[in-house]
DNA sequence: ATTGCAGATGCAATACTATTGCATGAAGAG
DNA sequence: CTCTTCATGCAATAGTATTGCATCTGCAAT
């Protein structure tokens, strides 16, 4: 994904298409899995580019209002792929480690949506978040 | 639920059976909906009792452990109804007043089962959890 | 009932995570 | 180019969670 499509998301999100906002969306592109704001300004330190944390968890939480990305229980935040389409994420999470694996399931997010409708929940992105031990962490 | 039960519960998980742990687990039965582990020190001072703040973390995050009670993304926790029935359970959660509503949904919490299993996953009491925008946060 | 000890608690200190107010700076419309 | 509005950086603060250590307690063995 190139950082013009970057500069589509904001521009259609109502927001200034700023050099710090790119950042984040690269650095949430590029690491692939979910990470944290201080991941997220690690990884740019580490590329040259420097972003202070405020401002960070000021961008990510308009992205997570916007539904440009799921905030999950453990804090860490992962990019909305698709998030014209309304339908909702998967994520499975180890609850010791941290660890998260996105998965897809039509059904599973059929019914979730569902619930949360009859709920009358709505979200840009509703999140489905599946927690426990992961094979690593599982003491058995 | 009389506190002989949470006794019960503490035996079973290997756990002394402590005042503060039987505290704790008053409390979370006595306030029905999913606290912060502040909310359960404030519950029980109004209550004339007093658990230190460190030791309802250590206390919840062992229970959290043996699949006594879940922890949100929140950070609020709530007891398993039956940590005995092996179970997903599920809770719909607003991101943005972090109220909670538990639901049952017999298919949901199968398909979840079944998608943890096949990652490999496993957890005592393996937790669901949808979250989006409760009617009154939804800006709209 | 008494004792011994592993495990639990309380406290203080510390670390980590997140938010706010305000002055400065940049985006983008005209 | 200029102006207005929104965004950023910084410092301070608030909220949340963890750790080391001394003391205490549940409970099992006697």
């Amino acid at each position: 994904m190139s950082s013009c499509q970057h500069t589509t998301i904001l521009e259609r999100s109502g927001l200034r298409a700023t050099m710090q906002r790119r950042l984040v969306l690269d650095a949430l592109h590029q690491m692939q899995t979910p990470a944290s704001p201080y991941d997220i300004e690690h990884h740019l330190t580490k590329r040259g580019s420097t972003v202070h944390p405020v401002t960070i968890y000021r961008i990510t939480k308009q992205f997570e209002n916007l539904g440009i990305l799921h905030r999950l229980g453990s804090g860490r935040l992962s990019l909305c792929k698709h998030p014209e389409t309304e339908g909702a994420h998967g994520y499975l999470r180890c609850r010791d480690c941290g660890s998260v694996t996105e998965f897809q399931n039509e059904h599973l997010q059929r019914l979730a949506t569902d619930i949360a409708e009859e709920h009358r929940y709505h979200s840009p992105a509703p999140l489905i978040e599946i927690t426990g031990l992961c094979p690593s962490c599982d003491p058995s």
